[in-house]
DNA sequence: GTCGACATGTAAATTGTTACATGATTTA
DNA sequence: TAAATCATGTAACAATTTACATGTCGAC
């Protein structure tokens, strides 16, 4: 009975993954609107678009609730958009959520996306549970991914067959990362 | 100065990925909308969510714009939707569009929810040119990705280098899938 | 005789898309 | 000086999320 989806300015209902994508953007300096449009637009981060009409939008919000501030520099009319104190631990209690099954089948994107963005905002220790956690699910998923292939592989469409191997090798893919990564972390080079 | 985006029931705006996967789930036969949200919650279409609260009102633009119809099987009340001739020329022509560097770079997931949906629609002749295509596009970006990790991979912080990096080996795992499949299609097995 | 799965939706709020609009500054 | 790029937005609309609502049917 209690709506809590009802937006009022004290109790901001969770950000989006364009909220999140801009906020890591900016994590460690500021820049303007133009700038991060740019930069979604010319990278990968374009996934989470990208026109105007939905980046100025999505940096108001995140003013509204005080996770950004527009700074005008002296003189220059040039604004740019630097994180708050209230941002940053939003950020952090995002990039800290436990990792779930959910996320391995379905949201893949979101969980490189934080990792993506946690070069200084977690402690090693942090990084590499997280890169742990990330590991075992897709050992797990893979598993089941690889049980219903068994099973079920002679009885499936050709398209249907070759589009369930290229989640399993995109799995095993990002699985093989998740390895090297931990060593990356555990060997410091 | 001519507003193409107006909603008039005999021009009908493009349709989402939720739409498409809808309609190429059925595309071979009728479902209830029970099953095709089950479909969705269990299975990788997931991405393209998910809940009620999309999938009845996806169902409902369906009708609207005349690509499934609802049948109702006399005297049970269940009600199943099927994918119209109308509806099957808007997936194919779908299923036919050029792959093109946007594509590669940003919208991965929707070539290879496309390649899931040709079994039946196309011509092995026409799998074969989206295979290739896709294949030749994916040599490119990978050109490119490579390029600039050489140029700047001392550079990046090592959370972008390794961000990167995955990028690099799932858009290559997609390559390697990718001449995999047109070899089953080229040797018939 | 209750619990869980089947089955189908609706309403409010929010988010994102597409298209338009405007003006400054740089560069060829 | 014209075009491109910098720079910042708004308005209308479409789509999705979250939460609620309702009722049936089979199993235990």
């Amino acid at each position: 009975m209690i709506r809590t989806k009802k937006s009022n300015p004290s109790n901001p209902s969770t950000p989006t993954l364009l909220d999140y994508a801009i906020l890591g953007l900016i994590q460690d300096s500021g820049r303007s609107g133009y700038n991060i449009r740019k930069v979604f637009e010319t990278t990968a981060l374009g996934t989470y678009s990208s026109s105007p009409g939905s980046i100025y939008p999505a940096l108001t919000r995140l003013q509204r609730n005080g996770y950004v501030v527009k700074k005008t520099v002296e003189k220059s009319k040039k604004a740019r958009f630097h994180i708050t104190e209230t941002g940053l631990e939003i950020l952090k209690t995002w990039l800290l959520k436990p990792v779930e099954r959910e996320d391995i089948a379905k949201h893949r994107e979101e969980l490189l996306l934080r990792f993506a963005f946690m070069e200084s905002l977690l402690t090693g220790e942090q990084k590499i549970t997280f890169l742990k956690d990330f590991q075992s699910h897709l050992r797990a998923y893979l598993r089941e991914l690889r049980a219903y292939h068994e099973a079920e592989a002679t009885s499936l469409p050709l398209h249907g067959k070759l589009s369930f191997e290229h989640g399993i090798a995109s799995c095993q893919t990002t699985l093989n990362w998740c390895t090297k990564a931990i060593r990356s972390f555990e060997s410091p080079a």
